[in-house]
DNA sequence: CTTGACACGAGACGATCGTCTCATTATACG
DNA sequence: CGTATAATGAGACGATCGTCTCGTGTCAAG
């Protein structure tokens, strides 16, 4: 008989769910959405397997991009000792916005996955596991001037950036404004200066 | 013999079309993602003629919470002479806040239906419509002021509050940031008000 | 090596989707 | 009031979804 605590087999459950992220992830490089049987066969896996890990398409389709491009953000500032935030963040933002705009179809595909298990499945409380990787960005950019926000302007300007980086913005120009790339990058930039620049005058003044 | 030059039986075409989206509306209330069937059985018409006016279902329930909701911004703003536009862009954000928030399951399905349109129809280069109700609220509010503002200070700041107002910051906070709505209230707020200055400080300077 | 637990494959099942054809109803012109 | 034509209804079709069961392969403890 056997006695073991840990989950079972975990390499071979991690890789297996690793190859149908990855399967799925290459498929939406081109802006189709896969099928779960497309899904499964690229990844060498039949299909009751794949329901094994993922409850229903959307949820796999929710997990791919994910861990499509992930750079690391250390890299941006490393070169340079600036510790403007108002530059920093600048960059920041105009990385994410590379990223966002060069991943452009299957973030969409993410996020109307995201957003349909949400909607659908209100019956489960369960909110959709989105990833945070802007607000790590966010804290990196303005980390050297931490200092000079006053606490509650911090949590602020961190909340309100976080608004303007990232996918939904995209959704924003794309389908409603019908902007144009560089006008998005354009007005983001702006936005941006301005709000740090908001945050650092009210915490110099009172 | 018959001879007509515009579309036949606009009135017939255009009650069952409305006819439809009530429906369509009024089943997504509860968050529920109705199928088609439903949506047709509930607006007393066939399946088959559903899909005479839809081409599928994401684009009938991408219109649905459209007509939904649809209060005049006049009333925001009638009954005060205020002028300052700090002020009126931060009520208006309040009354799209509540709007948004009031409907947000309808809101969800449908941003998750017009996203997937666009990202699995790419093959067709139609951008999905999206319904734009921000902007005329944002010119709204910054009417009285407009003057105020430089040519192009004007049109960064109407594009910049188009990211916070409305429906895709409400995904930030829920999905991404994980806040409450009353966080995700006072964080716009500051935000859309320092904007608003920033524009005006901008146009005031050189 | 043996053996039991576990991951996987194969496939059936009903539900929904989107498309199609054909029959029926309703509209509006003459 | 007829009648041509447009709008609708009814239903079949294959594809995909999500769930289920049953059988096979495989890992690892003893």
């Amino acid at each position: 008989m056997a006695k073991r605590k840990p989950p079972e087999r975990a390499n071979q459950r991690y890789r297996t769910r690793k190859d149908l992220i990855d399967a799925a992830g290459r498929l939406m490089k081109n802006g189709h959405k896969p099928s779960l049987e497309e899904v499964a066969a690229a990844a060498r896996v039949s299909r009751a397997t794949a329901y094994r890990y993922f409850p229903n398409v959307e949820a796999l389709l929710a997990e791919a991009p994910l861990d499509a491009g992930a750079p690391d953000w250390d890299a941006l500032f490393a070169g340079d000792g600036s510790t403007d935030p108002e530059e920093r963040v600048d960059r920041a933002e105009a990385a994410m916005h590379r990223l966002v705009y060069d991943n452009e179809a299957a973030i969409r595909l993410m996020l109307s996955a995201t957003l349909a298990r949400a909607a659908g499945e209100n019956a489960d409380e369960t909110v959709p596991y989105r990833q945070n990787r802007r607000t790590p960005l966010i804290d990196a950019a303005l980390a050297p001037a931490r200092t000079r926000f006053k606490k509650g302007s911090y949590g602020r300007l961190r909340t309100a950036l976080a608004m303007i980086f990232g996918s939904e913005s995209m959704v924003v120009f794309r389908d409603v404004l019908r902007l144009d790339e560089t006008v998005a990058r354009d007005v983001k930039s702006w936005a941006v200066r301005a709000l740090v620049r908001a945050a650092l005058a009210e915490s110099r003044a009172r």
